[in-house]
DNA sequence: CGCATTTGACCAGCGC
DNA sequence: GCGCTGGTCAAATGCG
């Protein structure tokens, strides 16, 4: 065990940490953007075990997972909005992200959750394209018996804006949004009958951070020409950590390289298949699989990994 | 030609 | 009621 690893080891996390924080530790461990892997040490597995209850902490401050809403956010301090922090928040943290909440993030990233929730809710719900239908025929009823899509919000350092996931997406808009300069892109996914959409922004405060908002549930495989198997699908299915995009030089160039870090964060491993732009470490690819953060992220995203068809 | 992207317009919800 | 904002639509355009 390095160096490096016993000190990550030693690190304690704040009772609040986000995913983000998780993606963004500092490392003084320059190799890890050659290959665009994080170390084992990185993975949320052992963080978690360097910061007993800090599971329970992930769960309910983190991801903000409460039993009264299928929405998951990880969640981050909006600083430059002044936006209002809960009272969860607890403590500072040395990371990169000074605190987190269950609220801040969520309620930027998930700003529609309310009423533009609603509305797509509505839209879908009428079945209709045209816009004239959407301005009638619009109750209320049908809002409270939908259920809302699961989003989830995720964080990661990366210079292109839409990330590849191993879906097939397609633009269908983009909007300025307030409080950034950058545009928001809407992506939804191309499957036919799969409704599943993402929203990308890039942070203001961070500009080398992109935020990515999934929504809804894939109930397909990825394409087979893209990925080869479902099974490949399985590990890609938080559809943010995919590497195809990335190069070395992306990796080497930022410090917490977006794929790497939240693949190594959330003990993510990277199949190889058909992405040779990536050089992975055998060992370490193998050492994320038996750390078991995959499946604990599978218990706590079960929706996200793979909707199964009924 | 088929598909993806761009972009202006439109709509709904919310706060004032 | 009005303005602001986020989300979506769809025609136009681009591209392989």
């Amino acid at each position: 065990m390095s160096n490096e690893t016993k000190d990550l080891y030693n690190y304690q996390y704040p009772p609040s940490f986000s995913l983000y924080e998780l993606m963004t530790l500092p490392t003084s461990t320059p190799s890890y953007g050659n290959n665009g892997y994080v170390p084992p040490s990185y993975s949320l597995g052992d963080c978690l075990q360097s910061s007993p209850g800090a599971y329970d902490s992930l769960l309910q401050k983190t991801f903000a997972i409460s039993p009264s809403s299928s929405e998951v956010f990880n969640s981050y301090i909006d600083q430059d909005s002044k936006r209002e922090v809960s009272n969860d928040v607890i403590g500072e943290t040395p990371t990169r992200v000074s605190a987190s909440s269950c609220s801040s993030e969520a309620d930027h990233l998930g700003e529609d959750s309310g009423k533009s929730q609603r509305k797509r809710e509505l839209v879908g719900d009428g079945g209709e394209t045209n816009q004239s239908s959407k301005k009638v025929g619009k109750t209320k009823k049908n809002e409270e018996k939908k259920q809302r899509e699961p989003r989830v919000s995720f964080m990661t350092k990366s210079e292109v804006d839409h990330l590849e996931d191993g879906y097939r997406w397609r633009k269908y808009g983009q909007k300025a949004v307030k409080n950034s300069i950058y545009p928001r892109s809407y992506y939804r996914c191309t499957t036919q009958k799969c409704n599943v959409k993402k929203r990308v922004e890039r942070s203001f405060q961070d500009p080398t951070v992109v935020i990515t908002t999934y929504e809804g549930q894939h109930n397909h495989p990825l394409p087979t020409n893209l990925r080869g198997s479902s099974a490949t699908a399985a590990m890609y299915s938080a559809d943010f950590m995919t590497p195809r995009s990335f190069t070395h030089d992306m990796f080497r160039s930022s410090a917490y390289s977006s794929g790497g870090s939240a693949a190594g964060a959330l003990g993510y491993g990277y199949e190889q298949s058909g992405y040779g732009s990536v050089n992975a470490n055998p060992n370490t690819h193998q050492e994320y699989h038996q750390g078991g953060e995959y499946e604990l992220l599978k218990e706590i995203f079960p929706s996200i990994f793979f909707k199964q068809e009924p």
